[in-house]
DNA sequence: GTCTATACTCTGATAGAC
DNA sequence: GTCTATCAGAGTATAGAC
């Protein structure tokens, strides 16, 4: 109760995000639950002790975690934006944005996607509220190619957010930087199904 | 060393397969780490000693989960494949019979799925193993369909296969029987963007 | 096969010196 | 803000009676 620890604390965020970088690295390949915070203070070439200063507790580490990384994806997003490009281009481009910023730009939002079961209670429905928000911007994008006559207008943007954003959260599950495609393959493949199957034929 | 427990225990597949459905219901609730055995056993109406007799570890239980999971999505895959169907229908009913096993018949393999992270060394290996064998299925089943000329010959197979399961898995982490559509709306849908995507034009 | 009781380990969190 | 030292609790696994 008397504890009041802001998150970002006084000026060195650029230690909140070198922190919270190394832990999303720890989180992706063990998981939350398997890995200790001993593990994490190491990492960062500290003691238990001194992340405790940071975040009083695992969790906190956790949240603090998946609201930067939302706001990561979200800027992805949003400055992947060029509206000079055509409607179809900005799709495809918004689709390699998520796929960056999910796979190699930072384990973040990997931890948002797969470690919200971890979460309790309001921290759990404060998560989901934001990740919903996240979705609305893609909701968004839909809809202004329905009005642009590039998606077909009987199409349900629902499921096809739904589907879409599926095919590619799940890329993070096997793609390998080192495979047989580049991120970018991935990309545009997705893209491209969906717009051979929701285009407006001509 | 000196202990080699069987996992399938004498006579009692029964009490194997309740074992398991029950723990992959805790599991998907709260995930593996978070689940303790003693909840497990509970849930079972058992005591920790008691599971212990049948799984020597937590672990023990959770690859024995994984591989009959596996076990059921292979079952009904195949046994959703009807000769007599179009190629596209036997395509459509694949689908659904993955959703269905994923989402409603059981939780085991949403398990499979989402908490082979838990597994350390050669146990992830040989689940991995298992999991692609399962892909494969697929795989010869898109295989044919190019054969038969409803995929055109251009598109990645590989690639198609993977989006396309990445569809169908992510469903299970939103999927709620109560709302708005039913499990077939979605893997109807799925189904139709992806056919319109790479079906050979007439 | 199931129970009771317990041993042992690990983890998250804390207190307080520096 | 970081360190040392430690605590309390939880969790898996075990031993052995029944």
């Amino acid at each position: 109760m008397a504890k009041n620890k802001k998150t970002t604390t006084s000026v060195a965020t650029a230690d909140r995000e070198f922190v919270l970088a190394t832990a999303a690295k720890l989180f992706r390949k063990s998981g939350y639950e398997r890995t200790t915070v001993k593990q994490v203070a190491e990492a960062c070439s500290m003691l238990p002790g001194s992340l405790h200063y940071r975040y009083n507790s695992k969790e906190a580490l956790l949240i603090d975690m998946m609201q930067l990384g939302l706001m990561r994806a979200s800027e992805a997003l949003l400055s992947s934006f060029d509206p000079t490009d055509t409607p179809a281009e900005q799709l495809r481009h918004g689709v390699n944005a998520h796929l960056r910023v999910l796979v190699s730009d930072s384990d973040m939002v990997y931890a948002l996607l797969f470690e919200w079961r971890s979460l309790k209670g309001d921290a759990r429905r404060e998560i989901v509220r934001l990740r919903d928000r996240y979705e609305q911007l893609w909701a968004g994008m839909l809809t202004l190619l329905v009005e642009r006559k590039v998606i077909r207008p009987d199409v349900d943007l629902v499921l096809l957010r739904l589907m879409g954003l599926g095919a590619l959260n799940w890329v993070a599950t096997w793609f390998h930087s080192d495979g047989r495609y580049s991120l970018e393959d991935v990309g545009d493949f997705v893209w491209r199904i969906i717009m051979d199957a929701v285009i407006v034929k001509k």
